[in-house]
This record gives C-alpha cells, sequence and structure tokens, in this order.
DNA sequence: TGCGATGCTGGAAGCGCTTCCATAACAATG
DNA sequence: CATTGTTATGGAAGCGCTTCCAGCATCGCA
C-alpha cells in the first residue's frame, strides 16, 4: 500500500549516530547528551518515524500485551454497559502504559474455558491478564493464570483475593447500605435477586443486606433470596414470581442493573406503581439505571477506575515493583433515585 | 515467570526436519509429506509448542491487526449497545480469520481526531480498520486511511460509499419502513428526532420517512425535524420540546434507540401513556429497545453480521480478492414492540 | 534409457528492533 | 602525570519467525 517504512537505521544514518543510539533516545534511556537526543528526534520527525512494535517485542522479549477476559457468549448479548465501562478504563490505562488490550469474551458455559483462557495467554504471550466475574473468582484458573503472566482480578471474592491483585468495592458494605436506605424508607419485608452462584460478589452483598437487617432487629432469614444470573431476564422471571406470593415484597434489591431493568419491567406490565406499590435497587450504576423508568436507585461501582487499577497493578507487577498480592478496594455509593421510597405510599 | 520457551527450531529438531519444513506444517504450506507434516504437528503437541505471534509479524511483514475506531470519549458513556455488539461481531470474525482486533475510541469532539485514527493505524502497523459512524462519513479520513491500509466503512453515507468497503442496511428503506408502521397505525402528526448532522445515514433514514409521508399523500414538510445527538439526553430534550407544542406529535420516531428511551422517559415523567397517547420508535434494535417500558418498536440492524462482514471484506482485500469497493447492504427489518400503537386510543 | 518437469526439503538471509559489551572520551582523584 | 571512575557511543549478536533459493529425489514421457 506505501512505500518502504524508515527504520531505525534510517533515523541513525540521518541523524548520523548509532543504531544503538537511537534506541536509547526512543526509549528514554540513560547516557545521551542533550543535543544528540533533540538531532535524533528532528530525526524521527523528519522522516516521520515510528517504532516497528512487532519487532520491539520481539527484540525485547515482551509483548506488552494485557488482556481483559469477559465470561460471554459471542451470540448472548453481554452485560454490555458494564463491559463497555471496564474496557474503556482499560483501554485507558493501557494507553498511558504504553501497552495495549486484548478484549477476549469467552463462553462462560463451554465446558473447557478455563483452557481457552490460558491458551489465550499463552499463544498470544500476554504479560497480564485482567479477569472479570465470574472468573476472578476461580481460585484454579486464577492460580494457572499466575503461572504464565501477572494477573488482576476484577471484584474478587475472598477465596481469591489472596491468589493475585484485585480491585473492587466493598460489597459487602454496598449490599449494607442499599438495604438500610429501604429499611430507613420503611420497607420491612425485602426480597434480593442474586447474581450467578458462582460469582461471589453478589454472594457478599447478600451478607451485607442480611447484616442491615439484622441490624434493625428483624430476622435474615426473612429476605427471600432468589438465584438469579445477572439478566434482565432473571430480573422478569424471579420477580413474577415474588409479586406472585401471598405477601410480596415491598422492596425487591437485585444484584446490578440489569436484573433491576427485569423487575421494573414486570411492575410495569402488572400496572404497579414504583416505587410507590414496590421498591426497586440495581446495583453497579451503569447508564441504564438512568435510561429506565423510573430512575433506577443502585449502588456506584467505579468500573472504569477499577479497570484502570487493575491494568495499573499488572503494570507496577511487571515492573517488579510488588511484593504480595493487593486488594485495592475503591469507593461504592448509593445513589438514590426513583425507583425506591416509602412502602405503601398512596 | 516460567522456563524457556519452545521455539520453532526445537520443534524442528524434535520432528528431526528442517526449521522450514516446521514453517511450512504450521502455515498449511504446500510440499510437505502427509508423514512428515503429521511428526511435526505431533511434536508441537509435545512440546507445548505455539508460535510466537510477535515474531510471525515481523519475518512476514504483516502485522496481522485490524483496528476497530469507535467515536466516543473515553469519559463519556459510547453508545454502549451499539459499540459492544459491533466490537462481538469483529472480534469473532478475526478469530476465524487468524487476525487480531484493536479496539480505539476516539474522542470524536477532540480538534486532531482524523490525525489520532492515521496515527493509530500507522504506529500500530494496522493491517486495515474499521470505521464506525461518524468517521465512516468522512472523505477526507476515508481516503487519507485507504491510502494506509484496507479500510471497511459501517453504515457509510453514500459521500464515502465509492471510497472503500462498506457495510450497512438500507437506512432510507428502513426510515420509510417505520413511517410506513406508524402511518398505518393511523398517525398523521409525525416528529423525528435525528442523529448528529454529521451522521449522514441517520438523515438518510429522514429520507424514506418523507418518502414515507408523501406516498401517504401528506406533505413532507410537516414532519417536524429536531437535531438530536444520538444520546439519551437529546431525547429527553427535544421531547419535551416537541410535547409542549400546540399541536405536539402522535408519533417520535427517533434515530436510534438510546434517543427512544430518552423520549419514553419524557412521557413517563408526564404520565402520557405510551402507545395510547405517544407512539415512539426507535432504530437499531439493541437490548435496550427491550429493557424500557413498554418495549421499544424500532428497526432491527444487524450489528455483529455488519461488523463480521466488514472485517471479512478487510481479509479479501488483504488477500487480494477484491476489485472495487463494493457495499454490501444486509437485511433490516422493523420490529413492532408496544411502543407504538394507534394514535389517540383510550 | 535419458532428461526436463515436478515435489519435497533445508540452509541462510533477513524482518527491525533491544541489549550486551567493548571502546573512546573525559573528569576526578592521588 | 598516571590511574581510576564515569559518561557517551556504536558494533554485533541475537529475538523467533518467514521466505528465497538451491539442491536432490522422483516422475512422466519420448
Amino acid at each position: 500500500m506505501q512505500a518502504r517504512r524508515p527504520t531505525i537505521d534510517d533515523v541513525a544514518r540521518h541523524s548520523g549516530v548509532g543504531r544503538t543510539t537511537v534506541s536509547r533516545v526512543l526509549n528514554d534511556g540513560p547516557n545521551v547528551r542533550p543535543e544528540v537526543r533533540d538531532r535524533v528526534w528532528a530525526s524521527v520527525r523528519s522522516l516521520n518515524y515510528s517504532v516497528n512494535p512487532q519487532a520491539r517485542s520481539l527484540a525485547s522479549g515482551s509483548s506488552g500485551l494485557i488482556a481483559l477476559v469477559f465470561a460471554s457468549d459471542f451470540d448472548a448479548q453481554p452485560n454490555s454497559f458494564y463491559a463497555s465501562a471496564l474496557e474503556l478504563g482499560a483501554l485507558r490505562e493501557c494507553l498511558v502504559q504504553g501497552r495495549h488490550l486484548l478484549t477476549h469474551h469467552v463462553p462462560q458455559h463451554s465446558p473447557d474455558w478455563k483452557r481457552q483462557v490460558l491458551e489465550l495467554i499463552r499463544t498470544q504471550r500476554c504479560q497480564g491478564v485482567v479477569l472479570t466475574p465470574p472468573f476472578s473468582d476461580d481460585p484454579d484458573l486464577v492460580k494457572a493464570a499466575t503461572a504464565q503472566c501477572a494477573v488482576a482480578l476484577i471484584s474478587p471474592s475472598p477465596s481469591t483475593r489472596g491468589l493475585a491483585d484485585g480491585v473492587g468495592v466493598d460489597d459487602e458494605a454496598g449490599g449494607y447500605d442499599v438495604a438500610r436506605h429501604l429499611l430507613g424508607l420503611g420497607h420491612r419485608n425485602l426480597a434480593y435477586i442474586t447474581g450467578l452462584e458462582s460469582h461471589l460478589s453478589a454472594a457478599r452483598r447478600l451478607e451485607g443486606l442480611r447484616r442491615a437487617v439484622k441490624s434493625q432487629g428483624l430476622d435474615p432469614a426473612s429476605v427471600r433470596v432468589l438465584g438469579g444470573d445477572f439478566t434482565f431476564r432473571s430480573g422478569v422471571e424471579h420477580t413474577r414470581r415474588l409479586l406472585g406470593e401471598r405477601s410480596p415484597p415491598t422492596a425487591i434489591i437485585c444484584a446490578n442493573d440489569d436484573t433491576a431493568a427485569g423487575a421494573l419491567s414486570v411492575a410495569h406490565g402488572l400496572h404497579l406503581s414504583v416505587p410507590d406499590e414496590l421498591s426497586i435497587t440495581g446495583f453497579d450504576d451503569t447508564p441504564m439505571s438512568e435510561i429506565v423508568w423510573p430512575p433506577l436507585t443502585t449502588v456506584h461501582q467505579p468500573l472504569k477506575d477499577m479497570a484502570g487499577a487493575a491494568v495499573s497493578a499488572i503494570a507496577r507487577r511487571l515492573a517488579g515493583e510488588e511484593d504480595g498480592p493487593r486488594f485495592e478496594t475503591l469507593p461504592h455509593r448509593v445513589i438514590a433515585r426513583e425507583s425506591s421510597g416509602p412502602p405503601g405510599a398512596p
């Protein structure tokens, strides 16, 4: 498509220095006189030179690649807002770190998903991998990945926190906080639609919820818990079931915004007024929570920052600046919107 | 992190053949006896060898990289469902083609966005680039990109169709079809909230809309048109304005699902019943259209397939199998859901 | 039986970089 | 002024592949 591109040797010749010196300049290395440095940069500009990343990777023995792995089928719609937010955050930090991001979606229901993740790392020579839930909760996978490259986990459960660096919010506290919010509004009859069983951070939210209920002097066992899977559909199904019960809950806490949107949709279908007849809350504060009607009360998670922090943890580790696995807790907060209100209001 | 990985020479030694032969086997080249081929594959497996992609790129002089470029700020929420669907489709096809995808988000409001896109292609040695709207509508950018690598456009307007391969639906027909749907329900007072001005395919939808209106014997000029920008927010603002008019439209056609969600949200806020008092339609059929209440009538676009087709067009072109720029039209269809109905119904 | 055509194979030369190491220039020390 | 460091610099050896090309069997056909 075009003429031969200039190489480092062209730059060296053009600026009258050795190839090694050019390399030093390009990599901000030491021991180059300022005037030489300037001369080299001038040649780079005048030749419109840019380093060949492939050659650099080969020579330096490091690919610069960081994989971001999602558990989602190619054919199903992934939890787009969640995934996009993480991807954007990771992308931005990779730019800063001069690394490349390799986004990958692994069908979580395929029998060999672990192998697929590990193969990706192996064949692409990834130097780091960011695992998202529920992959970040799987000790086997995390251990195997750690043997191959630097690993950072998004919202890992306690079972994997000791195995690799991680970032996330305090899920238990998040669950506690939404529950307190609802209890404070006067709700006494709560239900929780969980995420996938394998996704332990959704389970931690439940623990927090129970703690809040107990702190109110209520029986934690009175909270109905239904096993969802983070999808809109599971919100629909479980909400239908809940509202068909003899004494339906006055508030449904959902493990994420998608599920809450499903719950909301059922309420609309039954002509229930939200929040007057039913309060519904989500989790994550994805844009979806402002798109549905009424806007969702939810727990904000700084997803982009989390992904960025994961990438920079990997970068630090590759630079040898870390010792033991470290978990970084980012702040969450309850965002009260219109989907929650006092129970039994007119 | 681990011992030296086996190289092609290790495989050659292990299977007792020359390095060249191994390379031939790995690349499915001709002129290798079946028994030798088997022997080499056996060695590959037993050594757990995998090609070093960096070395391969350098030696073959081709990076295998295809860039997927979106116009969106890192800090703003992109149109996630739209972007995710395209990314997934591109990702899958890249897997098939043995290429790598480089997703990139360029702030469309930065002054040098064109340069940014071209720099990405240049510095990363991309062999192909998939441009999404509104980048796919910019003749300058498309021309410049074509000079550097293979280009495929998502939903290009007529102004860029001749410049590079493209895929998309027939936007004009899509606009025509939703409009016919609404006219068929009895609506006579329509409004259209467009996408960004720079996004010409949204303008084509308007042309179709006008054609439908005219075919009904109405004055195309009677259709109110407001200049949105594809965001939820613009749906909110313009719908507020429209509903504040003396004779508000009975149906609002939005340039995409996000905008329609915004319109829906205003209707809810005003306690307007949708579709009885106001019909609202979207475009794209992203999952969002099933998440909002009531579910959106919208025009389905096969986004994943479009992205896949774009990648494979690039692959064909790189293989030298193409001649002139070709535009591939994929089928669209109106998905009638509950957000549209006869006007003025009880 | 002879001889060009064809099939199979491997040696060797790169691809464009980083990095080890030797060398040169110069400053600092006794 | 000789000696030891320190700072700059470039030569050369790879990194792990692909690919050109030469070499040798083998084959078909006259």
